[in-house]
DNA sequence: TGGAACTGAATGAACGTTCAATCAGTGAGT
DNA sequence: ACTCACTGATTGAACGTTCATTCAGTTCCA
């Protein structure tokens, strides 16, 4: 509640639009500040300005709130992931990178991605929590597989998989993130040079000059 | 407690050799029951022939119990995989990949995961388990960077730089591990190839038949 | 006989949830 | 204009349950 956290929420908007907003804004904090084991409806009553009672009026109860969170913070994730607003597929790839394995990465996102890897460990018991993750796996790795597709294309990738690529690359992000997220060590810089060294060799077509490559 | 589920957990000694050995295999059998979120000193109990309060005879608390149980947990882990006793390096590198990718692995493997799973997830917020995941991780790529090194040395790898690879192959490992927990997708048949295809063009050395790789 | 292993019952704190009661606003009927 | 009925938002005080933990007492064994 102290400035400097409330500078490290500012991925949200300041101001929710509604008491709806304000709720999944203030299990946010709470889940940041507590981990999802210490996330309780008093705690989330605490990050927000109104009565934790209202809770029961705008959700069925602590389950239902919380399916309802993991919504809101999936739509996020996926809304973040560079799209087709690049000029070619090589441009695309680039930024995927950069935003899922940043050089430093920004406080703020280091703390919504170990959020995200809290909220994933619970699918391994909650059936709900599952369904989401596998959908939003799926949204990932087609949106990656779709950059290859466009790449082999253009002429830029050799004609791989792009599913079987897709499939490793979204493997080694997230395990990229989630050992960020669990571990004290600094390997994801090893993991994103291994990585671009990997789409040199194995996707980059043989005419396409590799220095070229970030 | 049904004649299946005691058969899931073979991958324990059926007879634990004293009480904190059957603490720990009580604690890994309300932890798959129930998940980490259900893991009470109560269920913990149920799993165990003796009484609760015996408990905290043995270890000073619920947390200090559980940090015992992260170490033994990891202890089993470490033991598991595949080390020197094989002919060459590529042979040991395609155990590494068996053992924590398998084909169809088998039901207590996969709940050892997801159970691994859920445990690291409680690193982001208790700083006890990073230590330990830290630690852990530093072994497991540790050991892999052997291979690599030791391949390199027999002249059937490149000269990589093997820190770089064992950073990235054991983030997809630990990435397609954690979607196998938490999704219902399959997709860890192709990272599995993805990461052969990876091996095969980075990593092997260009005298030596590809095809002889598994 | 003394200490370690073990037990059942109890405790207070924290949990999710409920509920009667207020409050602010809106629209209808007169 | 006035009020009545109704609605959704909001609150504080409770509720019963479950949690981790304690402890006085018992059994086991060296």
């Amino acid at each position: 509640m102290n400035v400097q956290s409330v500078s490290s929420y500012a991925f949200f908007d300041d101001e929710p639009a509604d008491t709806r907003a304000a709720i999944m804004q203030a299990t946010y904090r709470a889940l940041c500040e507590h981990g999802y084991a210490g996330l309780t409806i008093q705690r989330i009553g605490d990050e927000f300005p109104k009565s934790k009672s209202l809770l029961y009026h705008h959700y069925d109860g602590k389950d239902a709130l919380l399916v309802e969170f993991l919504s809101f913070m999936l739509r996020r994730f996926e809304a973040t992931i560079p799209d087709r607003e690049y000029e070619d597929a090589r441009d695309q790839l680039t930024a995927i990178f950069d935003h899922t394995l940043p050089r430093d990465p920004a406080p703020e996102r280091a703390q919504f991605r170990a959020a995200m890897v809290e909220l994933r460990a619970q699918a391994t018991t909650n059936r709900a929590y599952r369904t989401h993750f596998t959908r939003n796996d799926r949204f990932f790795r087609e949106r990656f597989a779709a950059v290859v597709r466009r790449g082999i294309e253009e002429g830029v990738f050799r004609e791989v998989d792009p599913d079987r690529v897709a499939a490793m690359v979204v493997a080694t992000i997230h395990g990229a993130m989630q050992e960020e997220a669990t571990t004290n060590g600094a390997e994801s810089a090893h993991v994103r040079e291994e990585l671009r060294a990997y789409v040199r060799s194995q996707l980059l077509a043989e005419n396409v000059t590799p220095e070229t490559i970030g």
